[in-house]
DNA sequence: AAGTAATCTGAGTTATTGCTCGTATTATAT
DNA sequence: ATATAATACGAGCAATAACTCAGATTACTT
């Protein structure tokens, strides 16, 4: 690092022609490409600017530092999460146990899928990433979905705490399918489910 | 950063005198607690030298480059945790299934309450934290200990593919232990155990 | 006591990088 | 056309941090 980011990051003007629009699309697209292929070592923002084909500046008239353009990458993603989960959900919900839980398995691989290599990245390499507003609320709203199945269907199954079962539950899902999708390559759905 | 840290790192001295071995000592625990107090971004060198006590010069002395530091952290941490193991493990082999299972997990609890905070600092803020080959070995063995496990106890289990259900089984003792541990202090051994 | 090796010191070098700001260019409004 | 706002540019400032090196101390030998 060379000076310190600063911890609130006054706003910076929202594009309002297509120009500027299209300004804003490239660097998104070069920040994601060079975390993906690059790794977060190599994720300056002058190399962004420079990947996007604008100058440093132009990078900066729309991002006000360098955490905010890792935050609105990492937005973005849990915005096409959360699509995928919600297109599921619905469908889930008068289903017998078991295919809940299966279709729960299958969103969350769904999800891991959009972009296998940005999720890598953006939960592994990058520092204090707990940190955003948006990963947090994202976890909540995960684990409130999940409760309010489990509450739903309170006597099919066999649980002394409630809270303890939706924590395991989360992060068991989580883990298991974002090692699987980020390590190997194969073996996605079948195998995984019927273990499960 | 600054400088790029030299790829291979050429060996540096290794302590002779109980002057020098006190030194490495003081660098060490330095570290571990800017680390854990302080979190990643603060763990400079000029900084762990300046805690430690000793001369930035010193410290390069032993340590060729920041990351040898980050590395023998590391490997120091993964062999207490190694010691734990093997101690669990003798007791584990003769055992009812699910005793063996139980000590599984009740090892692996162990395991991180050895240091909670600097092993959550080490897996999750220090960036391209998997390159180190400590940590690779390590999982191998880990691995290979639960596979003789299982294939030893194969009749009474019931699974497809036995380096799926190793890998599973890692992850997700691994993962739930490390989140319930590294992120609420309490209820810990019994309702873990009890669910799984 | 003198010589040699080990250890320590810390100011300075060097490279990197987040970010600013004055200026130039392009679009929109009148 | 002219004025005004939006957008783009990029050289360079300022801070930071990994790491070096020449010389000072301290400890072991003989």
């Amino acid at each position: 690092m060379a000076k310190r980011a600063k911890k609130t990051a006054n706003p910076r003007k929202a594009p309002e022609q297509d120009r500027s629009r299209a300004t804003v699309e490239a660097i998104v697209e070069a920040a994601a490409h060079i975390l993906v292929k690059h790794g977060y070592d190599a994720f300056t923002t002058n190399r962004v600017a420079e990947r996007a084909g604008v100058s440093i500046g132009s990078l900066y008239q729309y991002f006000p530092n360098k955490d905010a353009l890792l935050s609105e990458l990492m937005r973005r993603h849990l915005v096409d999460i959360e699509q995928t989960v919600e297109a599921m959900a619905a469908r889930a919900l008068s289903a017998p146990l078991a295919d809940v839980i299966r279709a729960g398995i299958q969103q969350n691989v769904q999800s891991h899928l959009i972009d296998p290599e940005l999720h890598r990245v953006l939960s592994e390499e990058v520092p204090r990433l707990g940190a955003f507003d948006w990963k947090v609320a994202f976890i909540a709203r995960m684990e409130t979905r999940v409760r309010s199945i489990l509450e739903a269907r309170r006597n099919e199954i066999v649980v002394g705490d409630i809270d303890l079962a939706v924590y395991i539950i989360t992060r068991t899902v989580e883990a298991v399918v974002h090692n699987a999708v980020t390590r190997q390559p194969k073996a996605i759905a079948s195998g995984a489910l019927a273990d499960e």
